[in-house]
DNA sequence: CCTATAACCTACTAAAATAGTATGTTATTT
DNA sequence: AAATAACATACTATTTTAGTAGGTTATAGG
């Protein structure tokens, strides 16, 4: 099982979109430099969320990515899944045939844990995400900062 | 965040020496054969369970592993954090530094879901595993395919 | 005392995955 | 026509994992 910054920079782009998605199509550039990832490995992420129809992108100038639905609808189980990691703790992947073609002596345990993370994960969607206090503290400061940038550009 | 096989091995070997260790001591290499790990793999892993003083050792022949405590005392996020294996979703291992200095949008998503997970495993003892019905089926098909290799040895 | 056993220790390695770079092409707006 | 931004694909450095290899040390039993 892993959760590693694959998973971890899809909720953010997509928390990101969902916080500023209203003023139009929201391009990567403008994601990368808001939440510090790389523009190429945002292209090869968004792919996946295209894929599994999480977002709607327009082309040429003035585009960029959608959510498909509304963020009430999209929670982070099914955007970590997007972008292939298996949220599944056990190593047959859920199989059973972890030992010799048989069920190992804890894949029991493995297989109630991934259910438990996997509960958890489907419950939070982008729009319980965007309201929480957290969320909307940083999300201010981070558009202060491009704020500065963007002044900082044209003086 | 990870939990591969590292972890799951350290649980299962834990979990043979809570089924067996009624008879004094178990050699690793009786947990290698009945849990198909490698041996070296294995000798590894207890250096680490027996820094965290999570098991005690007896040199010699005879001589193997027991649990340091009665298994109604050690769960299993313990068992897993013995072996380096962090249960933590969060990219700055907690420390709220993930988005220049700051706490990445995400942060707070992340730091709940480690603690969530913890909290399961760390319910879980080794006693009330080895009690589960799953657990003592596979318990009882191992040590038969055992017995059956024993006797392949002496006919 | 000798031998076998099994813990203990350290260095090395193949394979895989991750995160990221590089270099394009295509569609669309202005 | 030019600029923008999605879309596509190939490559790569780094890290981690899982495992191997080759020892040394302690101790029980004959």
């Amino acid at each position: 099982m892993r959760l590693t910054t694959r998973g971890r920079y899809a909720v953010t782009a997509m928390l990101d979109l969902a916080l500023h998605g209203d003023k139009g199509p929201i391009s990567l550039a403008e994601i990368s430099k808001r939440q510090e990832i790389s523009l190429s490995y945002l292209e090869q992420l968004f792919a996946k969320l295209r894929q599994q129809e999480l977002v709607s992108s327009v082309r040429g100038p003035g585009g960029g990515y959608r959510l498909a639905r509304i963020s009430d609808e999209i929670n982070v189980a099914e955007i970590i899944d997007a972008v292939n990691e298996s949220i599944d703790a056990t190593s047959c992947s859920g199989k059973g045939n972890c030992h010799s073609g048989d069920v190992c002596l804890t894949h029991h345990l493995w297989d109630d844990l991934s259910h438990q993370i996997h509960r958890f994960l489907s419950g939070i969607t982008l729009d319980s995400l965007m309201h929480q206090n957290e969320v909307q503290l940083v999300a201010l400061r981070q558009s202060e900062l491009i704020d500065v940038n963007v002044s900082q550009k044209f003086s």
